[in-house]
DNA sequence: CCTACCGATCGGTAGG
DNA sequence: CCTACCGATCGGTAGG
């Protein structure tokens, strides 16, 4: 049961530090304040994590992972590659909604993770920035999207999204099914008529 | 000659802060990184301005002039309201083309505005995205757009264009007009047949 | 989990 | 534009 409490306590640290991380940034973020909010002393904390880096890299690890995990399913399927590129897009919405703050982490504060973690981070984007595009590039050749240069639909796309992470609350009038929709048509279908 | 010597030196402080700011955070630069980079003493700086708030708001208000100026330009554009908003997304990447550094300060780091200039960034920001949902709104009404949702379709443009400040560089292999044109494609036309 | 504290670094000022 | 320095705050440790 200690066992337990402490790992409690640890994932406790780590919500509330994505959290502040979100709101004020990696290096805008004391180890004082992230303890306030926990509700302990600084030097206790030290107590469950190791140090500020560590709660960065558990944060960042748990979104790439995350995300490589989607693209693996995705590219399991047996379907169009729009449907293909319809239910990433879906799964990738989906996380920003149920974990946003930590998206947000994996967003904009990876840049402080340093050494070999930094480059392991680096190489899982790029895995997924990879397999994305090959999706679209075997679209384009199947016919069925249009025949733009992947790199910058890819960019368009993966970008497109990430305003929902800093946007979407509960409070809004806009359930997830309205704005994952409303995004694929903008997408997919494009805006003009 | 010293006046122009002086406003110069400034201008070298705003443009290596912006760089700096985009690279690291604003939290994460210090006076004394930034004074390196220009070459002289933290303490010099001061003698060409006032404070490092004062560069992050010169920064800030640089960049929300020139976006609300475009909005205005654009407003009076007599022209269908898809050829508007082509417009508007044009000049929005045309910016971060020629000064993404400091596009990339107003994008991430006003958040650290205090007061009334916090407030006064934030106005200027929600001035700028009314009058794009306006136009989106308006070329619904014409028959012009796809029925969407203004604010998903808003949001979705607006962060869309946004990787340009961290991917492009003169070096990459595509030319701003073929950037322009390819996501014009994704956003306007879509992605799907 | 806390008190007490370390050396390092921060933004900024005094004085020249 | 520099040297010298201020008080405040940082991440982290010792010891209990």
């Amino acid at each position: 049961m200690s066992k337990r409490t402490n790992s409690a306590k640890r994932q406790l640290i780590l919500d509330e530090a994505a959290k502040l991380f979100k709101l004020k940034g990696f290096g805008g973020t004391s180890m004082r304040d992230l303890a306030a909010q926990v509700g302990m002393e600084a030097a206790s904390m030290y107590n469950h994590i190791k140090s500020k880096d560590e709660i960065l890299e558990l944060i960042c690890f748990h979104i790439s992972d995350t995300y490589i995990r989607q693209l693996t399913e995705v590219e399991h399927m047996q379907a169009p590659y729009v449907e293909k590129i319809r239910a990433l897009i879906g799964r990738h919405i989906q996380l920003m909604i149920e974990d946003g703050a930590a998206v947000s982490v994996g967003n904009n504060d990876w840049k402080y993770l340093t050494g070999d973690r930094l480059e392991d981070f680096k190489a899982a984007r790029k895995r997924y920035e990879k397999g994305f595009a090959a999706l679209i590039e075997q679209g384009i050749a199947a016919g069925e999207l249009h025949p733009v240069n992947v790199s910058v639909a890819l960019f368009t796309i993966l970008s497109a999204v990430r305003w929902v992470e800093l946007w979407y609350r509960p409070g809004r009038n806009v359930t997830p099914e309205e704005l994952e929709e409303n995004i694929m048509t903008v997408l997919l279908n494009g805006l003009a008529k």
